[in-house]
DNA sequence: CAGTGGTCTAGACCACTTT
DNA sequence: AAGTGGTCTAGACCACTGT
């Protein structure tokens, strides 16, 4: 009578109808097995259903409850970063993004490669040549306690062999300013944001539960003259974050 | 001896080294069964995962193959939406878009109520107090053949009510010029991104399968004032959409 | 018509948390 | 110690696709 997904959908609506709060434990897959007259595990397919859809969340010997929202820290991408006001003493925009919504954010440096083969989305970023153009590779871990975003800086290896960001560790006020102080000047950058499933590894470096959804950002810093200076990726956990552009100028239509 | 997870993990490695190509069949649920010495159901596990994960896809009697990359349609946010030249002939941004990318994009008018009762979210964005504002709201489906974006645009009844955008059907030169000729000056937006699973409604409209993921974007337009114009929603299918924000001035740190 | 994936069952054992 | 969800099995029937 009953196959899974009715048992789903059923439960989907008793949940948005608030028969069940978030936080609120559901019945046990053996209560509910009785109760719609099907095996445990035809439930335990409609539970899986809903735990990918964000609705459920199951703990081993705790039960299964309903998912509260996830807490999502506002990143601004476009004229609050401008304020110099926020730029508090050598924090970075991460931490003082953090500090403004009440939460300690940090982060850690995870290599510094000098010299890497620039792989295709990189070099064309970068308008490098297809082939084995040399770049620099700047990886680092954002955290507010868990791991929130992967970023991965690569940078023409001839723009910046010798200055600071060259060295290994954090670079102390900004990538931003060591690239002014060896004498080029962001102007302009474009940005491309696309979700996708995770792939393996950034499952496990973000921490993603079964199959988890990153949002991917491609920040590409360019000069006055329109020479590519940086292409930054940047992964994060697609339910931790949200991005946000604050007063674009209307120049025609959207 | 092999569970299901490192079965999934095999597998994606598998087809990562290129063993199977895109569109390639893989062995059938029964062959692999044989293969890792387990049964067909703990396979399918597996198998769920990576469909889960968009590695796999299954059609019914026809095998289970390795899916190939969506196609994404890039969507500017910001700076090639300002030239002129793109806004041809009574073509909405959204046709242009399209149109630049060889594809046969299309409108559909959902619905168009005059009087709703505005959501909070809704409230908040055009600074009316909580409570029951109402406001008009106009839905739209963008489509390239599937439906791609499910828009939901919601104005303040007052400004609005007698102009051309509490008609029904399309507004003819798009939204923007509706309220320049109701002597209303669009000047700055903002936009809010995130990424979510998709909610029931949102699978069936987008023709997701399984557990879709969803872009959600908040478009808030305001005057030169700051008094809010149009608060936009759009939610589109997370595999088939990229937002471009071209050339944004760098004023700040990131 | 043979073979595919989609669904379902009635058991079972385990690791773990809660009491 | 009892109860929870996590994993797994060896069957079964079905709808559908390809030939």
């Amino acid at each position: 009578m009953a196959g899974y997904r009715e048992i789903a959908a059923d439960l989907r609506e008793a949940i948005a109808a608030g028969e069940y709060a978030p936080g609120a434990q559901i019945p046990t897959e053996h209560a509910l097995a009785e109760r719609y007259g099907v095996s445990r595990e035809t439930v335990r397919r409609a539970l899986a259903e809903l735990r990918a859809a964000g609705v459920l969340e199951s703990a081993r010997a705790a039960g299964t409850r309903v998912a509260a929202p996830p807490v999502r820290l506002a990143l601004a991408r476009y004229a609050a970063v401008a304020d110099p006001a926020r730029t508090r003493a050598n924090l970075g925009p991460w931490e003082t993004a953090c500090a403004d919504q009440g939460i300690d954010g940090s982060v850690e440096v995870v290599s510094v490669e000098e010299a890497i083969p620039a792989p295709p989305g990189v070099a064309a970023r970068l308008a490098l040549p297809a082939g084995a153009s040399m770049v620099l590779r700047r990886r680092r871990h954002l955290m507010d306690g868990r791991v929130v975003q992967l970023h991965e800086s690569w940078m023409p290896r001839d723009l910046v062999a010798g200055t600071a960001l060259a060295g290994q560790g954090k670079v102390v006020g900004g990538v931003y300013a060591a690239l002014a102080a060896a004498g080029m000047r962001p102007a302009t950058a474009s940005e491309e944001l696309s979700a996708r499933p995770a792939a393996l590894a950034e499952q496990s470096d973000l921490g993603l539960a079964a199959v988890g959804w990153v949002l991917e950002l491609w920040r590409t810093t360019r000069d006055v003259t329109g020479r590519p200076l940086e292409a930054l990726q940047v992964v994060s956990d697609a339910r931790r974050v949200t991005y946000v552009y604050d007063d674009l100028p209307i120049r025609g239509e959207r």
